[in-house]
DNA sequence: CCAAAAGTGTTGACTGTACACCCATGT
DNA sequence: ACATGGGTGTACAGTCAACACTTTTGG
């Protein structure tokens, strides 16, 4: 061990942040929480922290997650790394950020008492973020809308069983098209990524629809459709 | 600014570590430099070095690359934040991934008195590298491709004028398979991206070849062909 | 005139897209 | 009975993949 500390010296904040969506209400939403401290206080803030010593950047995001919105099991991916953060009026700041999916009855709120809110915003009406959290958040879902066509992440939005309309109603929300009904079947169902089981979900004076579930939980890489 | 400095108070080495590949005698190569400290010393590693303070990422990774092949003008783009370098016996340092692309001849080896050799290495036959490059280049690699798939990087790795072939093989040499010469040309030419000159390359005792050039050196995003 | 790479079209298979009606249920 | 979303097939168009011979040059 030759190596000087002097080439190691040099060192940085680094922080996590994460972009969680859901879906709730036939909209495509994302976790945001109301900073409680200086810089931007007030403002929402996307589901970040620093990392700590000896803490792998994953293992930060999900302990934030888990701390902040009660959330176990999602889908996480990170995105990029941004130092835009240079605009941290604290000085520079690396800043890794991540996208995750989750179904929205997997977002458990803790109200302490903290000042902190976690909400979650729509993504057509976002108020002004903190830092620039605004891009990371641009980046993410040019990234889901991406993956959306060529894997299955749809499971990770989705309960255990689903009705095909739900499932289509997912990727109209995300990529912002209307599907149509018929094509979008006949495709999903030759990928062999989900299959019919002898349950029916009935609601309200329609007839009841078959319900569906991922013949597996694996992230698979398809072929790119649509 | 109620910021309590503790908040901010970890901090991390970052390290900025950049793929460069290049075509050299119809194989694909990658960038190597021989580390002339510890850890790992004598290991080919990937061209990197420490992120300075108050310095962007992108610029470290630029500066890195001049510093070390002469390298100007590359194609860079972010690949991956690793954090494997856990395993960097001096300790944790998170290691921001870069990939790059550039003509051979744009690479100029500097021999300075340095003992660090820098080195062209086919993918084919990697020695062992220091730290966990070689999940890195994997990474790349397959970044590589994919981008090759859906944009016209290729341009990044051409000079200015080429013939069909060259670029045919340029394919072939990354995706690691056989093309058919028309409907790769068929393609090519919908796209758009390049034009004909009226200049031919004339290489032994053939028919000359006429030369292209892509009317674009804006990077753009396609669908997916192949 | 020979070797070597350049250049050039057609056909069949497949995939994607457009499109409309009947069904089962709750009220 | 009716309103509501659930469920189903076909025909056309566009794209992809396979395939072989002639041309031009230098030696």
């Amino acid at each position: 061990m030759t190596q000087k500390k002097l080439d190691n010296y040099w060192q940085h904040s680094v922080t996590v942040d994460t972009v969680v969506f859901t879906i709730e209400e036939n909209e495509l939403k994302i976790l945001l929480i109301k900073r409680r401290n200086e810089p931007f206080r007030g403002l929402p803030a996307l589901a970040g922290g620093f990392l700590q010593p000896n803490e792998r950047l994953e293992d930060a995001a999900l302990r934030v997650l888990a701390d902040k919105a009660g959330l176990q099991n999602v889908y996480l991916e990170q995105l990029y790394t941004f130092d835009e953060m240079f605009r941290d009026p604290r000085g520079p700041v690396i800043s890794v950020g991540y996208f995750a999916l989750t179904p929205r009855n997997s977002i458990v709120f803790k109200n302490d008492k903290q000042i902190e809110e976690p909400g979650l915003y729509s993504l057509k009406h976002l108020p002004k973020l903190a830092f620039d959290h605004q891009s990371i958040i641009a980046y993410a879902l040019k990234r889901l809308r991406a993956k959306l066509e060529y894997t299955n992440i749809a499971y990770s939005l989705l309960p255990k069983q689903f009705t095909l309309s739900q499932l289509q109603k997912t990727y109209e929300i995300i990529l912002g098209l209307k599907l149509d009904k018929r094509n979008f079947l006949k495709k999903y169902l030759s990928l062999g990524l989900i299959e019919q089981t002898d349950k029916f979900f009935s609601a309200g004076r329609q007839r009841p629809a078959r319900l569906y579930h991922f013949t597996s939980k694996k992230i698979a890489e398809l072929k790119r459709w649509f």
